[in-house]
DNA sequence: CGAATGTATCCTAGGATACATTCGGTGCACTAGT
């Protein structure tokens, strides 16, 4: 019965594991959290039932990226009753939108739009089907840090009548999980989790024993191994200092960075020509990855501590999704931890700026949260976004106005509360400091422990266990091949610009 | 914490030095001024 409509709609003959089972869950109205590994076919486990569903679909998704490349794939493949919803979109195009919103079967858009009274309105006029938070996992991570918009998507939901909701994600361990039931208020949910256990990706760390050792390696490993590679660093300027540090030390290696602080422009360049294997090597941040869709990434290098082990193995992840052999190594030196700890640091609750900030609001007046952050413009904006969340939470502001309240409670509460985040971030780190220096447990177990998971006997499995790279050397590069004369190249691109 | 940048000081001039401050990751949306 599904399957004739998988067929009508996608062109598929047969579902993939869990697919099935996430999908009947949904039409039978239960909430459903479901963990499938990256390119298993998650985004069919809501564009299905969106498309049988009498109502609209709403799409909670992390990257406006993301958001425009599935509308586009849906549209190419006939779906046209898609929309995205977000700043890219015209103001036109969102009255247009809004309007004629219940002939939408799936809307895509971000939490913090989700927020919008416009929206609102227009979705209370309609019938919603169900709620999807696509990448869910975000919802503990940024939710808490920097995105609180994330955690206020559960008061919408209750708002629109609580239609069943499906959380999906890629990598989220008990704690994460448990977490996003809580936050997503998810009661008695239909779960379906499967293992995060890549076979074949070989897990490697090695402790270096200063940075100009660690460089070293970096130019040894990828001079030797076969590209394509991806190099995770800690700032953005690390990732631009590495990328140029690789190209001069390496031959016939091109490499280029990755960032959140460069042109979406130019964003969208470097992961195009890495997509398209006109790069061997991307030096990035943690901005680089979510969404991408390369098969056949050989290897991933940390050259710092990731911020705990389900970043890890998300990031790690996006190697070997063609099923190839591929290799993870945490390469770090004793000083990258001291770095990790004191980056957590960062958004530190400062009480004294607060207490002058919270003085600032007139008990009976209405707090708006744009003007709330312009009168904190000595401050984070989305420290801003937090301490209004937790405001509303805590019962300060009820109805957008602000009630009475103890100054001295308030801010030690806040003060309790930043608190308890960092300490939780540290916690989080730990592990990970102990996956790079434990050369006892097979690397496998450790991080697979993380998600309950006792891993079958691998092999290859990891340098604990006794693993070489050898089998990962590069194809030799042919020193007779004639050399890229990039003036030629260039004279003969405008050749055939020019129709000569 | 530690690297990088900013500021004060020396004193007939701008470069060296010491000390202080800031910054380090992830993204949405919106505004005001070009």
């Amino acid at each position: 019965m599904l399957e004739r409509h998988l067929q009508a709609l996608f062109g598929f003959t047969s579902f993939r594991q869990g697919q099935k089972e996430i999908i009947e869950a949904l039409i039978n109205g239960a909430d459903v959290l479901a963990m499938l590994p990256t390119g298993r076919g998650k985004s069919l486990c809501y564009q299905l039932p969106a498309f049988l569903a009498n109502g609209v679909t709403i799409v909670v998704s992390p990257l406006l990226a993301l958001m425009e490349d599935q509308v586009q794939q849906l549209k190419s493949i006939g779906l046209k009753q898609t929309a995205a919803l977000n700043s890219f979109t015209e103001k036109a195009e969102r009255r247009r939108l809004l309007r004629n919103l219940a002939r939408v079967k799936l809307l895509y858009t971000s939490p913090e739009m989700l927020q919008s009274r416009e929206l609102l309105a227009a979705l209370a006029k309609v019938k919603v089907a169900y709620i999807v938070v696509d990448e869910a996992h975000c919802v503990s991570y940024w939710g808490h840090d920097f995105r609180a918009d994330y955690l206020r998507i559960c008061d919408i939901k209750q708002a629109l009548g609580s239609p069943p909701c499906l959380a999906i994600t890629a990598t989220a361990t008990k704690e994460v999980r448990a977490d996003i039931k809580k936050q997503l208020d998810l009661r008695t949910p239909f779960e379906h989790i499967e293992s995060v256990n890549r076979s074949n990706i070989v897990l490697l760390a090695e402790e270096a024993a200063d940075q100009a050792q660690k460089q070293q390696r970096l130019v040894e490993m990828v001079a030797t191994y076969q590209a394509p590679g991806i190099i995770y660093v800690q700032s953005r300027a690390q990732a631009e200092a590495c990328s140029a540090y690789l190209a001069q030390e390496v031959k016939h290696v091109r490499t280029s960075f990755y960032h959140g602080g460069m042109e979406n422009a130019d964003r969208l360049l470097v992961q195009q020509q890495f997509m398209n294997g006109q790069l061997d090597v991307i030096c990035a941040t943690n901005a680089f990855g979510m969404g991408l869709n390369k098969t056949d990434v050989r290897y991933v290098i940390h050259l710092h501590y990731p911020l705990d082990i389900a970043s890890y193995i998300q990031e790690i992840g996006r190697a070997g999704r063609d099923g190839a052999l591929s290799f993870a190594l945490l390469l770090t030196a004793r000083e990258d931890r001291v770095q990790a700890k004191n980056l957590l640091k960062k958004n530190d609750f400062t009480a004294d700026e607060w207490v002058w900030a919270l003085s600032q609001l007139k008990v009976g007046e209405p707090l708006d949260f744009p003007s709330f952050e312009n009168r904190l413009l000595a401050m984070q904006s989305d420290q801003a976004r937090t301490v209004g969340y937790l405001l509303e939470k805590w019962g300060v502001i009820k109805g957008g106005l602000v009630q009475s309240f103890s100054m001295a409670k308030l801010t030690s509460l806040l003060h309790r509360h930043f608190k308890e985040q960092i300490a939780a971030k540290q916690n989080r780190l730990l592990p990970v400091f102990h996956y790079g220096r434990d050369d006892q447990t097979c690397r496998r177990q450790q991080l697979l422990s993380y998600f309950d998971e006792v891993p079958a006997p691998h092999n290859p499995c990891c340098d604990v266990c006794g693993l070489t790279l050898d089998s990962f050397k590069r194809t030799p590069v042919n020193v007779n091949e004639a050399p890229f004369l990039w003036e030629e190249e260039l004279k003969a691109v405008f050749a055939v610009a020019e129709g000569k």
